[in-house]
DNA sequence: CCAACTGTTAACGCCGTGTGAAACAAGCCC
DNA sequence: GGGCTTGTTTCACACGGCGTTAACAGTTGG
């Protein structure tokens, strides 16, 4: 569940032998009207595996969406465009705003080919050094840290005793200890500095998350591992 | 430019089809019988443009080719393979051996428009003239940039600071790191420099777009990415 | 020699951080 | 089970680090 491939899929409706084919492959993706959704998700955070846009019905707008994706608010991703034969000559002009094309009428295979090797090849690329657990996900090179994919304002601090919990799940570990690994110093007379930051910590993770970080009494605290038991949280 | 573009071929009695598609589109090429000849070519320094190779009548000949050339004694090169219908089942297995792939019989336009697109990423694929994020758009040619379709008049740190920022956006950078990678060069002491020129940069961005670089405290500047919930402070 | 660019220094103000203590919950002993 | 002990949560506050800002000095180019 946590890299779920999605794609982007243009237009709103999406052709239906692509939808089939993506759907056959196993697949899931997800049909955009426009730009304006754009700007959304870029907001929200939301990402793509990659983007699939046939250009051959709204030529104009189809490029326009290429335009926008290629502009690096979305982190640039495979982009595969569907053209007419027709539209062969105006690929050259076009280069940049796409990684394969595919000609219409497509054989279902090829598109799964080109797709796969699309996928392949984001692969080997720069993927985004991240460590998560559960719904929490921490991205380590933009600082991010999101949870059920909202993202949270944390302090450095808290990011960074979060990160380490999350790094090591399920493991208990003492006031002591995590004097030493998260804020590097020797442990003398703050143990109550990791209570309080624990409790901000839970605060702004939600009342639904908060007992992700459990505290095991004369011990110490860790993260995750029983979240399913006994929640009785409501009522 | 202008140089010789010339591209290897296989096998060496080229497809007639590939064969006049090719001359028909000016390019140079050459056909090659198998890989006792790479070696050859190898030792002499002889560099091809890109490599096409027929993989649907000798299939087995064909991949090995494409093993050699991707050895790496000659360095990446785009690599289109031509098959079949029946053996898109087998590119999954070689991804790492091909760079696009055409199906045969192919279109002589939908060839040209591959060749032109793998040559167009070899050449100014991995060196992109234009760098946006936002309203924010950087011509590395002109050394222009704009916000909103602005111009900025900016100075070459203030400009290459920026560049860097744009070209790498939502990552954290260390004040050290941005001093490395911007500046060029070991500093230890004079990290208020960033912050110095990043509040020029602020400045000239405007009161409106000034929130683009964010500080990450205790951690360093990114640009973009914000999740700024901003409670309506405005209006 | 002026103008613009660049890097340094220092003062200011904010916010993250740690600490102490009080309120609270969970065991433990009799 | 009542009361005591131990450990945890919560709150409020003061210190200090960190970023912002402005002014200044060194440097280069026209």
């Amino acid at each position: 569940m946590a890299d779920e491939e999605s794609f982007l899929v243009f237009p709103d409706p999406a052709p239906p032998d692509l939808a089939r084919c993506l759907d056959l492959g196993g697949y899931s993706w997800k049909s955009w009207a426009g730009d304006a959704a754009l700007d959304r998700a870029a907001e929200g955070g939301e990402t793509w595996t990659g983007a699939i846009v046939a250009a051959d019905t709204d030529a104009d707008a189809a490029w326009m969406l290429c335009r926008e994706l290629r502009r690096g608010d979305v982190p640039t991703e495979p982009l595969l465009v569907l053209v007419s034969g027709s539209q062969l000559d105006d690929l050259e002009s076009r280069s940049e705003l796409f990684d394969d094309f595919i000609i219409t009428p497509f054989h279902p295979r090829e598109l799964e080919a080109r797709i796969r090797h699309l996928l392949w090849r984001a692969g080997r690329g720069s993927r985004p050094e991240l460590v998560a657990y559960g719904p929490i996900e921490l991205n380590l090179e933009t600082y991010q840290a999101v949870v059920d994919g909202r993202p949270l304002d944390l302090t450095y601090m808290e990011y960074e005793l979060l990160r380490f919990l999350t790094s090591n799940p399920g493991r208990v570990f003492t006031r002591e200890t995590l004097l030493n690994r998260v804020w590097g110093y020797e442990y003398y007379g703050g143990a109550r500095t990791v209570d309080v930051h624990v409790r901000r910590l839970r605060a702004k993770l939600g009342e639904e998350h908060s007992n992700l970080i459990q505290t095991v009494r004369s011990v110490g605290y860790k993260l995750g591992q029983s979240r399913w038991k006994e929640p009785s949280a409501e009522s």
